[in-house]
DNA sequence: TTGAGTGCAAACTTTTTGCAATGTT
DNA sequence: AACATTGCAAAAAGTTTGCACTCAA
């Protein structure tokens, strides 16, 4: 979902706050990946990420890039997301209103959605299972109809 | 969710069937496997499978175990899990009903539960963004309060 | 000053691939 | 007999770890 452009001095006060309570150092390369993060819309991956940098001021490592996004999704400034691959997928969080995916099994697109019911179940269900839910995901797969949608041909059966 | 003993023998003979129409060929590995994955209950993973299998009489390679969970999960006799961590999951699909996840983020534990205003979501949520929705996928991460639960102490902060 | 954090490369884990041997059709 | 399928081991792909160096506190 789009956020606007202050979002990234927002999370920026958050992560500080943060860094400060958990005794941890505020580094450049820290602050480097969280404002690279949140100039990027919708989904990328580490690889994705670190390419990125290493084409900028900041030429961080893959370690660096690892750790740092535990900790962003530790305080809940970035998703993670395992969308069916053996793959990591992330995306900002803060400024973004709670919403799920669609997937599609073509072209690989990632589309959003936002419905309250699905906050509806979380409730009943943890309730009725004596579970605290933190947190949940709900991805649909199938096919989008897009024009540009690049089916790709399954192997002739 | 548990599932009569005979459920082998269907599955069975949607496999053969299928094999047949893909025209590939019926090599007891396959149907070693499909026996083995039958005879197991809720989750689990490649490695398991494998080590399961070499110690009885069908001696399979992981290769032959991907392979066939690979057909196995295209015939919709085996559903494939990605419950955040990069490992794929797996359970056996036929005669049990449609049902979703709950995970615990201490011991890690599965369980599960169906709420049939899932499926309205989806439904909706298709017609609405004009995508053929073709299964999904809806995990609730929480903690568990069993009595047995491991809660893995995090690190003091 | 000092030890948390970094970069790098090596190690690990899960999955995929290449190829010779096997066995279903 | 032909060639899809298997087993094995090597290669990929993504992530984690070990260690010497660096720099935030």
């Amino acid at each position: 979902m789009v956020s606007n452009p202050s979002n990234f001095e927002a999370a920026k006060s958050i992560f500080t706050a943060y860094l400060e309570t958990k005794l941890l150092r505020k580094t450049p390369e820290r602050y480097a990946i969280l404002e690279e993060i949140y100039s990027r819309n919708d989904h990328f991956e580490v690889e994705d990420l670190y390419i990125s940098m290493k084409n900028k001021k900041y030429q961080v490592s893959r370690a660096t890039v690892y750790n740092t996004l535990d900790l962003l999704v530790e305080c809940d400034l970035v998703k993670k997301h395992q969308f069916g691959k053996n793959l990591a997928q992330y995306e900002k969080a803060y400024g973004s209103k709670q919403h799920d995916h669609l997937i599609c099994v073509d072209c690989h697109k990632v589309m959003e959605f936002c419905d309250p019911r699905v906050q509806n179940i979380q409730n009943m269900v943890g309730d009725m299972l004596k579970f605290k839910v933190m947190h949940h995901s709900l991805i649909f797969y199938g096919t989008c109809e897009r024009t540009d949608c690049e089916h790709k041909t399954k192997e002739a059966s």
